[in-house]
DNA sequence: CTTAAAAGTAACTAAACAGTTACTTTTATA
DNA sequence: TATAAAAGTAACTGTTTAGTTACTTTTAAG
């Protein structure tokens, strides 16, 4: 389900096909999910998860602020590449208003990172190493918008400037672009 | 046909619906468009234009290279805070993998304001105003998805962090971040 | 005023699809 | 082995919808 419903959302889903792909009969899918909707939330939420057992890494992790920031901005970075199909949940989701995610407990599960790094930007201040006057809420969703953009738009983008942004190189490239523009802003 | 397809997408819009909104009937859009994906590509070109007619500001002005790429980014910027059907047809798009948009002209209108931005670019390196090492697609790729990021995922992310991105107060913080940033980054 | 093209109307067709049902088969457990 | 729950099958229903058609009305120009 996940796969069908991240290449072709939720109306342009097949119940038959993800029965199909799944190995596994329509009825059973109404049996356990009860409707195509309750299907999709379910991939929703799972989906998510997947993304707060990665961020769950960042609270282990005992670095400096800025190694930290460096290390978060990695660890999603490599997420999402890794992970095409989180990339068009979302995408599906903020065509639709996030109307199933607000239905779902997914967001509940994201707010971990946002407060590790505000802590740790805080930290980071107070220490003398960041710029005092950064807005530590701007630089936390430039971090997340820039590393989710490196993803989403990738189709466009690609005609637009012909280049394959597929290519494992050009993705070093980006990640380091990424990485440099934040810490470049935040570091005194 | 712009503000239906732009909302529910290519397989979403309902064209009795689209009839409705626009106030003609069903048979006149046939005559006129063919198909319902022929519709949908006539959008997408009149959306693109849009932009094009913009980014040729670019061309007209004669600023300096540091005041040149500001004006991009506040032109951009602007342009798709202003334009949020054009936002959510590249949305769609990229979740088609760009099908329709390279079946149209519309991506060989756009590659004005990168070669702008190339040259302009190349210039503030000889001049020592920009650091040597940058590069300069990479600058480019950046600003565009940075000022796109900040309009595309903004439901997600509203119900992450408690941010109304459509707060206009909050939107010239955002640009800020993001010219800082960009500037940061290409200036010695 | 005439006429022909453009626009409009509403009923229709054929296909697709979510969800259901009645029935059969498999699996696991006591 | 008996049995009950879980899983599977395939035909079905009702609705939605892209696209068509046959016909009427409006518009514009000579």
């Amino acid at each position: 389900a996940e796969e069908v419903f991240a290449e072709k959302g939720l109306y342009g889903a097949r119940i038959d096909e993800i029965a199909d792909v799944a190995g596994c009969n329509k009825r059973m899918l109404y049996a356990h999910f009860g409707s195509k909707e309750g299907l999709y939330t379910a991939v929703l939420d799972s989906v998510y998860s997947r993304l707060s057992v990665v961020e769950k890494e960042l609270l282990t992790e005992t670095l400096s602020p800025e190694e930290t920031v460096r290390y978060y901005i990695k660890l999603l970075f490599n997420f999402l590449k890794d992970n095409p199909t989180f990339i068009k949940m979302v995408m599906w989701e903020n065509l639709n208003e996030a109307k199933y995610m607000r239905m779902s407990k997914a967001s509940s599960l994201k707010n971990a990172s946002v407060k590790v790094l505000e802590k740790v930007l805080k930290k980071g201040i107070e220490q003398g190493i960041f710029k005092e006057d950064i807005n530590i809420r701007e630089v936390i969703i430039s971090i997340n918008m820039f590393c989710f953009s490196c993803f989403s738009n990738v189709y466009t983008m690609t005609d637009i400037m012909n280049i394959d942004f597929f290519n494992p190189e050009e993705l070093e490239l980006r990640l380091k672009s990424v990485t440099d523009m934040i810490l470049n802003y935040i570091l005194k």
